[in-house]
DNA sequence: GCGTCCAGGTCTACC
DNA sequence: GGTAGACCTGGACGC
C-alpha cells in the first residue's frame, strides 16, 4: 500500500503536559493508541468521516504538538482540520481546568498538580469507543482488556498495515454475532452488552456522543450512562470523568487497595469512608482522587 | 499438560 | 435497599 505523508501542528492550551495526558490512565496502551518508547512518540490511527485512515504520530513541541501523518490518500485541508478536531477531542484541548487548578492550590498536598500540569485525562475520539473500552475493563485483568481491544481493532476494525487496525465504529460491531464476539474477541459474558450498545448507537436509539456536551445535571447523566447494560457504578463513574464530570470516584479493586495503602496503612475501609474522604472537593473530587492514586505512575516515565 | 481455584464488576432474582 | 449467585477469562498453583 502506498502511503502519503504530511504534517500538522496542534496548538496546546496553557499548562498542557503532553506526557502527563498520555499516561493519565491506561487508554494509551490500548490500540489504536500506541506509545513508541524508542522514538518518544505517541500515535493514534484515526478513521476520518469519508472512511479513510490516517495514522498520526505525535511528539511534544513548544506550546504545540507536532503531528506526523501517514495516510492512504493525499490529505486535504479539510482532512487536516478533521484530524485536528479528533486529536483535540482526545487531549481535551477545549476543557478549562483553571477552576480545578485554583482549587488544587488551596491544598498543599495537591499543589503539585497545577505545578506539573496534570489533570487532562486521555480519551478516545468518540464516546462510543470510550464506552466499549470501559466495558472491556470490567471484571477482568488488564491483560484481558488488552486482548479484547486488540482483537476488536484487528478483526473488526479497518486494516491499515500489519498488526494495526482502526477502532470499529458502532455499525461494524452491531453487525457482529454474539457468538463471534465471545469466540474471537474473547469478551465472554460482556459480548451481548457490547453488541447491544453498538446496535442502540447504530440505530440512533442512543446518542452517546451528545454526552460530551450534555447540559444535564451530573446525577442525571450518570443515570443515562448506567442505563447501558454492562456499565455499572465503576464503569459509569470513570466514563463520566472522560466526559468532563468528576463527581463520582469510580471505585475498583485497584484504586481501593491504593487508597488503603496511601491513607489507612493498608487497612480496608468501606467505600462510604473513601467517598467521605473526597467529599470536600465537590465537583472535582473524582479528579483529585484519580490523580492522587496515580501520582507515582509518572515517576517511572513509562508505566504501561 | 491438565485440573482446580481465584480475582475481577455487573446483572438478575430473591428476600 | 441489600445480598447471593451466575457470568467468563487468564493466571497461579499443585499434581
Amino acid at each position: 500500500m502506498r502511503l502519503f505523508t504530511s504534517r500538522i501542528v496542534l496548538k496546546t492550551p496553557p499548562h498542557f503536559n503532553f506526557w502527563r495526558a498520555v499516561y493519565s490512565h491506561g487508554w494509551c496502551a490500548l490500540p489504536p493508541f500506541r506509545v513508541d518508547k524508542e522514538n518518544d512518540t505517541f500515535s493514534r490511527l484515526l478513521e476520518l468521516k469519508d472512511g479513510s485512515l490516517a495514522h498520526c504520530a505525535l511528539s511534544d513541541a513548544a506550546d504545540a504538538l507536532s503531528v506526523s501523518i501517514q495516510s492512504e490518500k493525499r490529505v486535504s485541508h479539510a482532512d487536516k482540520e478533521e484530524i485536528r478536531t479528533q486529536l483535540s477531542e482526545c487531549f481535551r484541548m477545549e476543557e478549562d481546568l483553571s477552576g480545578f487548578y485554583r482549587e488544587a492550590k488551596l491544598y498543599p498536598r495537591y499543589r503539585w498538580i497545577p505545578a506539573v500540569g496534570a489533570g487532562r485525562l486521555l480519551r478516545a475520539p468518540t464516546v462510543f469507543e470510550d464506552a466499549v473500552k470501559m466495558i472491556c475493563t470490567t471484571n477482568c485483568s488488564w491483560s484481558l482488556t488488552e486482548v479484547m481491544i486488540k482483537n476488536l481493532t484487528l478483526l473488526v476494525g479497518k486494516k491499515f498495515v500489519d498488526e494495526v487496525g482502526s477502532f470499529p465504529n458502532a455499525n461494524a460491531i452491531a453487525g457482529l454475532s454474539e457468538s463471534f464476539v465471545r469466540k474471537h474477541i474473547r469478551a465472554g459474558y460482556r459480548s451481548p452488552y457490547l453488541v447491544e450498545l453498538a446496535e442502540r448507537v447504530a440505530a440512533g436509539k442512543l446518542d452517546a456522543e451528545s454526552w460530551r456536551t450534555s447540559e444535564l445535571p451530573t446525577n442525571e447523566l450518570f443515570k443515562q450512562v448506567r442505563s447501558v447494560k454492562g456499565i455499572g457504578e465503576y464503569a459509569a463513574g470513570n466514563l463520566l470523568k472522560l466526559l468532563g464530570r468528576y463527581d463520582y470516584l469510580g471505585l475498583d479493586s485497584w484504586v481501593r487497595a491504593k487508597f488503603y495503602e496511601l491513607h489507612k496503612n493498608g487497612r480496608r475501609v468501606s467505600d462510604k469512608t473513601i467517598e467521605k474522604h473526597y467529599a470536600p472537593f465537590g465537583k472535582w473530587r473524582g479528579l483529585f482522587f484519580w490523580l492522587e492514586m496515580t501520582r507515582d505512575w509518572y515517576s517511572h516515565k513509562f508505566p504501561f
